[in-house]
DNA sequence: ATATTTTAAGATAAAAAAACTCTTTTTTAA
DNA sequence: TTAAAAAAGAGTTTTTTTATCTTAAAATAT
């Protein structure tokens, strides 16, 4: 019942973002440093970002990535979501995995409610609030 | 960000529970094959239950496990929190892993509070909700 | 008392997921 | 055309989850 390392250093770069200096670009190591992400590992983290457009990235020289939508317009839940996927709760909440009870059992209705108002909570909360 | 399986399990049981006979014990290969749980696994997650006071056990010839308390005063919560302890959200609300940064990270802040929502939905279904 | 049935406890093993790295390719600017 | 940067994806290590096995202890029936 935890996100990820990968989601915690996820928030970190796009909180820095938040505060950082319009439109320039950040480079990889740059963001590594300053949020103290293993530099390696945050080139995975920093192309999710990207392939959900809360990034964009720019190569070659002068290449880096920085926001590519106002603070307010981005969510927790679009941050973790873009990392680890969608937020499940519990393994038969996702399509095609069911347990075979899955049809009447009030366990999964509960936690599907319990997912939507985590994920709700996660959605009122955007990334200009972390300043 | 998903409750373990044995977290499941543990829901199936007790679940069962309530809707089973009052006072009578139950074998650990009998709540195996009911709720489809590997009956090895089910010892250890068991044990845990009784541990926190959500089941009774009774060793030798008519022995197993029964509720120790009523279904309305066992609460989702209660489950999850037996089998695989605190809910954490984030390995930084743990007392003693802070990050450096720890102090005044709004991210922090945030999850905590997310945390605390979450734990009071939980709070909010008991067991008898589950029949 | 003794055999039988059952849980308790803990060590250990297998499998899966998370966390992280490395190498190669592509893009861009100077 | 060269250097610097991200993209892409394979590959590795570590940690966690999931599960089993073995031995001990307790309770009951005979
Ligand atoms: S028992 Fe209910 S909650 Fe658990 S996996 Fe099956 S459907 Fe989902
Ligand atoms: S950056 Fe903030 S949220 Fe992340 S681990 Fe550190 S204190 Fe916790």
């Amino acid at each position: 019942m935890k996100i990820t390392k990968a989601s915690d250093y996820a928030l970190r770069v796009v909180g820095f973002f938040a505060t950082a200096e319009k439109n320039r670009y950040y480079m990889r190591n740059e963001l590594s440093e300053i949020c103290s992400v293993p530099d390696s590992f945050l080139g995975k983290i920093l192309q999710h970002l990207v392939k959900s457009g809360i990034l964009e990235s720019e190569r070659g020289k002068k290449g880096g990535f920085r926001l590519s939508k106002n603070p307010e317009d981005i969510t927790l839940y679009d941050i973790i979501r873009s990392v680890e996927g969608e937020i499940v709760i519990n393994e038969c909440l996702v399509e095609g995995n069911a347990c075979k009870i899955s049809g009447n059992c009030k366990i999964h209705n509960v936690l599907d409610q319990v997912r939507c108002n985590l994920i709700n909570e996660l959605k009122k909360v955007n990334v200009s609030n972390l300043v």
